[in-house]
DNA sequence: GTAGTATTTGGTCGAGCGTCCAAGGCGATC
DNA sequence: GATCGCCTTGGACGCTCGACCAAATACTAC
């Protein structure tokens, strides 16, 4: 295809992006710029306006491509799984390669944050989020939950601050609360309603 | 007691770091500058490096002070309630004020960020959580809970996390959850332990 | 009042920022 | 080999930033 020159620049977009994953974790969104940005990819600082907009149109691209990236990884655990509840128990143990500390964990956080001040970035977001959650509702309803829905919003809380606390407290494991894990996502109904039978 | 010059200085000081309260949350962490800070406090920059060694000290203290706030009032719940079921059932709904956008919510989430980078603020915020995370587990250890420990992470990492998700989907409420997390809090052993009696 | 201390002001400093753009490089096409 | 279009360069623009400091101010103590 000899498109060599073309291919260049896909090269130099695909590295600007590149770098944007990695800083966006490591900095922190606001604290990335046109110039640490190039850098890293090993381009020069006007190239970005060159195939961005902007440096936010950037970051924006960067975090939802990579965030749709590792929910469509996960979900994958969960088509793969026998049941639901092993899927979402796998999906949970597979989160034990977030430590909370690294670029990855720390660009979904970031990300959810940016969100709340970037209109675009939160529709995409919320997309990205409702699909991933409606995968988990429809997967969780099948199986006979009482509380499909409920389930899935709590799972999904769940595993985001799982890895916010994974970033201050590196004991936290996901095999420590895989059993109680279990607890939300069985499927029969909870027997109790109120537990006062055990005051001090 | 007509100590009115020092009050003056803890009157500004005080001001400065109820801005830096708000504009955390509002402009997120790295976006806060001194100007911003000042003017939202009603003093001129240059007193934030009077009363305080550097930018980040002052976000800092600003940022643990309010943590440690909201924890203080949280935990109140736990020690008012009949049963620590009850008491986190409590602290579940009393989130409900915290709609994941306002500026009590994003400081959170912005100080745990923001703890990745910054040793100090990382130890505070380390012991304010564990702290409460300890009072959690006493409460669930004496109410007989089979894995306290284990069970107090899961509570902490799901209210986060239910905080941060509420900032994309309004629709999220405690409500909705409470009847799951009941099913966390039991005292009761879990009685199932692999649910793969429904395939499809 | 005078001296002394704590607080506040207003401005400067060098650095880094996002954005923009004219000029040059470079492979494809004729 | 000339022309064309995409890609890249290097620098300029105006602006904000954290930090710092000498001078001015406000209050206290003598």
């Amino acid at each position: 295809m000899g498109e060599t020159n073309i291919e260049r620049g896909r090269n130099a977009r695909a590295r600007l992006l590149a770098a944007a994953r990695e800083l966006i974790g490591e900095l922190g969104w606001n604290a990335v710029s046109t110039r640490t940005l190039a850098e890293r990819a090993g381009v020069r600082s006007g190239l970005v306006h060159y195939h961005f907009d902007s440096l936010q149109a950037l970051l924006r691209h960067a975090a939802l491509a990579e965030v749709q990236r590792m929910l469509d990884g996960t979900s994958a655990l969960l088509a793969g799984a026998a049941s639901p509840s092993d899927g979402i128990e796998r999906m949970l143990l597979d989160l034990d390669q977030y430590n909370g500390s690294d670029s990855a964990s720390l660009l979904f956080v970031e990300t959810y944050l940016a969100a709340t001040r970037d209109h675009e970035l939160r529709q995409g977001m919320s997309a990205l989020v409702a699909d991933f959650r409606s995968s988990l509702t429809e997967a969780l309803t099948r199986s006979g939950h009482p509380r499909p829905q409920a389930a899935a919003s709590m799972v999904l809380a769940l595993f985001d601050g799982f890895v916010l606390h994974r970033g201050l407290d590196q004991g936290l494991s996901a095999e420590h609360i895989a059993p109680l894990l279990r607890r939300i996502t069985n499927t029969e109904e909870s027997r109790i309603t109120n537990t006062e039978e055990d005051g001090e």
